[in-house]
RNA sequence: GCCCUCAUAGCUCAGUAGGUAGAGCGCGCCCUUGGUAAGGGCGAGGUCAUGGGUUCAAAUCCCAUUGAGGGCUCCA
C-alpha cells in the first residue's frame, strides 16, 4: 500500500475521529484556562492530533497537566458533536473574536485555499461542530459523543512553536501535541513505543557505544568518528565500493574546493548559493567549498571526447560535500553541515536510459537491502510544469523510465506530481528513524541542467554531437545520515560483518591472558575483529561490558577452554553455548559474516 | 532563522529560600584470581558552557553569545 493509501484508510478509521475529537476537547480546556486565546486549527496526526494557539504566554509543562485535568472534566460532560452546515455570513458572525478562524472562512469562502493554506479546487461547504458548549470550525468527521473518548487514553505530549499557516513570516503560535487512542492499553503500548524509540536513537547509541561525536569546538553540524564508528563506516564504504566497481562503476576523486567560475558555470552560485559557504581567496581567485560533485564529475567526463562507443559512463565517488544549514534543522548525524556523499553521475546515450534506470534502481535496491534495509517509502517526483530545463520529450521519456523501473522492482510508491526539480525528474527513497521521521537516502534524478550548462557531448555513430542524459544518484545518501538511519535500524546490535569488534576474549583469570591472546590472534590471522579484555575485573563484569557494547561474540576462557583448545561461546542475545574449539567458532563467525546475521 | 526548554566531573544526574559543589559509573593505585550481566578499598578529577549585569555574596536572579533538545520553516 502506498502512503498516500495508507493516509486515507487512516482518515476513516474511528481512532482518527477520536483524535480529531480530543483535539477540540483540548481547544475547549485551553479556552476555559485562557479566555483570551485565540483558536488556529486542530487536526488529527499520526498517533494522535496537535491544536495550534495564540496566547497571552507561554505554556510551561505543568499547564499541559492542568489542561488535561479539564479536559477530563469536560469529557465527564458526555456531550454530543453536533454538526451544522453555515454559510459564511453565519460564520463570520460566530467567529468575530477568533482573527484565525475568520481568516480560514475567508480562505475557504474566496474558494482559494484550505486550512493549511493549499489551493482547492472549489469553495467548500462550511460547517461547524459544536460539544460542550464550544464551537469549532470544522468539516469533522467526529465522533458522535464525548463518551466515545476513553479519558485514560490520551495524554499531551509536548508544547512546540508553530508558524501560523507554516508560513515564516505570519505570526508563531503555540502548537500542543497530544496522543490518543481506544483504550488505556494502546496508549500504555504508544508511550512504550516512543520509550523504546529514545533508546535507539543514534545520537544515544552513538555516545553509549562510542561511534562518533560532534564537538562544538570543532563546530555544528560537523561529525567526529570514533574509532568504532569509523569501522563501521568504513565496512560498508568499502562494501559498497566494490559493488559498485563490480556494477561498472568507474571510482573517482576529486578536491574539496573549486573555483568561483565553475560554480558559476554549474549555477550553483545563482539558486544554490544560500546554501554554499563564503569563498576563500587563493591568488586574487575566488574558490568556493563544494556542496555537491557534480561541476567535477562532469570535468572528468569532458576532459576528452567521448565516443557513443564508452556510453555508459558511470563516475562514483564517495565525495565530501558542505552545505550551510540553518542552525535549528541542525539534527545528529541525520541533518548535518559536511557529509559524504556515495555519489555518482551516470552518463549515457538515449537508447541505453531505460535499462540503465533500471539497472541503478536494481542496483541500489540490491546494496540497501545488504543492509537489512527494506522498510522505506518511494517517491516519483515529475514536472513542474512552470518551472523546468530541458526539452519536453526528454523529460517525458526520464519520467516514463523511472516510473517503470519503480513498477518492474514491485515497489508502491507516491507520485509526487509536480514535485521533482527544475533540473530533472527522480525517484526518491526515504526511511524512517526511530522516532517515525522520514529521512531521504536514496535518489536517482536526471539533470537536464547542467548537461546543457556544461554542454556535455558525445560523438555518434553518425559522427556527429550527441548530447547524453546525465543522472545524478547517491544510494546510501551520505554516510552521515545513513549511519544514523542505520544504527537506530540495527538499535546498535550490528550484524556481524559490520560490528567494530566482532568477538572479545575474556580471560576469566590472570593465568589466562596468554592464552586468551593465542586465541585471538589466531582469530585475526583469520580475518575477524578481535580483542582482549585484560582488565582487572571478575568475568561477568567483562560479560556486561561486552554485552553493553553489543560485541556480537564473548569468548570465555579459563583452566578448561585452555586446556582443551578450546573457547566458552556467548553471545550477545545471552545465549551461553558452552565450549566450542576455536576452529568450530571460526567456521560459524564466518558463516554468520556471509548470512548477514 | 523562528518559538519554547535546557547546559553542573569523561558519562548519567542531585544541588528545592542566592552564602563559592555532591552521588553513581568511568579513570588511577592497592587488595582480590573470581566460570556466564557490576568483588572490595583508597585516590585524582569541576574557572557550575562563555561574556556581561544585579547583589555584601550568583551554579542559583537578569541580559547577550555559543551549543543542545522538541517543533515550525527550510532541505532546488
Amino acid at each position: 500500500m502506498s502512503a498516500n493509501a495508507r493516509q486515507l484508510e487512516y482518515q476513516q478509521s474511528l481512532l482518527y475521529r477520536i483524535r480529531h475529537s480530543t483535539a477540540h476537547v483540548m481547544a475547549e480546556a485551553v479556552l476555559q484556562l485562557f479566555p483570551d486565546a485565540k483558536i488556529a486549527i486542530g487536526p488529527a496526526i499520526e498517533d494522535g492530533f496537535y491544536y495550534d494557539f495564540d496566547l497571552p504566554r507561554a505554556l510551561t509543562p505543568e499547564d499541559l497537566g492542568a489542561i488535561e485535568e479539564r479536559m477530563r472534566v469536560i469529557l465527564r460532560s458526555g456531550s454530543d458533536f453536533n454538526k451544522k452546515v453555515i454559510t459564511a455570513a453565519e460564520a463570520q458572525d460566530i467567529f468575530t473574536s477568533q482573527p484565525y478562524k475568520l481568516e480560514l472562512i475567508d480562505g475557504l469562502v474566496q474558494g482559494s485555499v484550505d486550512e493549511h493554506g493549499n489551493p482547492l479546487k472549489e469553495p467548500p461547504e462550511l460547517s461547524i461542530y459544536e460539544s460542550d458548549g464550544f464551537v469549532d470550525l470544522c468539516r469533522g468527521p467526529h465522533v458522535e459523543n464525548m463518551r466515545q473518548i476513553n479519558e485514560q487514553a490520551f495524554r499531551l505530549i509536548n508544547v512546540a512553536g508553530a508558524y501560523w499557516r507554516g508560513d515564516e513570516t505570519r505570526p508563531m503560535l503555540q502548537r500542543i501535541y497530544g496522543t490518543a487512542w481506544n483504550t488505556r492499553e494502546e496508549l500504555d503500548a504508544y508511550l512504550w513505543r516512543m520509550e523504546e524509540a529514545r533508546r535507539r536513537d543514534h545520537r544515544k547509541l552513538g555516545k553509549e557505544l562510542d561511534l562518533f561525536s560532534i564537538n562544538p569546538e570543532v563546530g555544528a553540524g560537523l561529525v567526529l568518528w570514533h574509532p568504532n564508528g569509523a569501522m563501521v563506516r568504513h565496512l560498508a564504504e568499502a562494501y559498497c565500493k566494490d559493488e559498485h566497481i563490480k556494477n561498472g562503476y568507474d571510482l573517482a576523486y576529486s578536491p574539496h574546493i573549486g573555483r568561483a567560475g565553475l560554480w558559476e558555470t554549474s549555477g550553483h552560485l545563482v539558486w544554490y548559493k544560500e546554501n554554499m559557504y563564503a569563498p576563500m581567496q587563493i591568488d586574487d581567485e575566488a574558490y568556493y567549498a563544494k556542496p555537491m560533485n557534480c561541476p567535477f564529475h562532469i570535468q572528468i567526463y569532458k576532459n576528452k571526447t567521448r565516443s557513443y562507443r564508452e556510453l555508459p559512463i558511470r563516475i562514483a565517488e564517495w565525495g565530501t560535500v558542505y552545505r550551510y544549514e540553518r542552525s535549528g534543522v541542525l539534527h545528529g548525524l541525520l541533518r548535518v553541515r559536511g557529509f559524504t556523499q556515495d555519489d555518482a553521475h551516470i552518463f549515457c546515450r538515449p537508447d541505453q536510459m531505460p535499462e540503465e534506470i533500471d539497472r541503478t534502481l536494481q542496483f541500489c535496491l540490491h546494496i540497501l537491502r545488504h543492509f537489512g534495509l527494506g522498510n522505506f517509502h518511494a517517491y516519483l517526483s515529475t514536472r513542474n510544469p512552470d518551472k523546468f530545463a530541458g526539452e519536453l520529450p526528454d523529460w517525458d521519456m526520464a519520467t516514463q523510465a523511472l516510473r517503470q523501473a519503480l513498477e518492474r522492482a514491485e515497489l508502491p510508491f507516491d507520485l509526487d506530481e509536480g514535485g521533482a526539480a527544475f533540473y530533472g525528474p527522480k525517484i526518491d527513497l526515504k526511511m524512517i528513524d526511530a522516532l517515525g521521521r522520514e529521512w531521504q537516502l536514496s535518489t536517482i534524478q536526471f539533470d537536464f541542467n547542467l548537461s546543457e550548462r556544461f554542454g556535455l557531448e558525445y560523438t555518434g555513430d553518425d559522427g556527429q554531437p550527441h548530447r547524453p542524459f546525465m543522472v545524478h544518484r547517491a544510494l546510501l545518501g551520505s554516510m552521515e545520515r545513513f549511519m544514523g538511519v542505520l544504527i537506530e535500524h540495527y538499535a546498535g546490535a550490528f550484524p556481524v560483518w559490520l560490528a567494530p569488534t566482532q568477538a572479545m576474549v575474556i580471560p576469566i583469570a590472570d593465568r589466562h591472558f596468554d592464552y586468551a591472546h593465542l586465541v585471538a590472534q589466531q582469530l585475526r590471522e583469520a580475518g575477524l575483529r578481535v580483542d582482549v579484555d585484560e582488565r582487572d575485573d571478575r568475568m561477568q563484569a567483562k560479560i556486561r561490558d561486552a554485552q553493553n557494547m553489543k560485541i556480537p561474540y564473548m569468548l570465555v576462557v579459563g583452566d578448561m577452554e585452555a586446556a582443551a583448545g578450546q573457547v566458552a561461546l556467548r553471545l550477545r542475545s545471552g545465549e551461553n553455548l558452552g565450549a566450542i574449539s576455536v576452529e568450530g567458532f571460526l567456521a560459524r563467525a564466518r558463516k554468520e559474516i556471509v548470512e548477514l546475521v
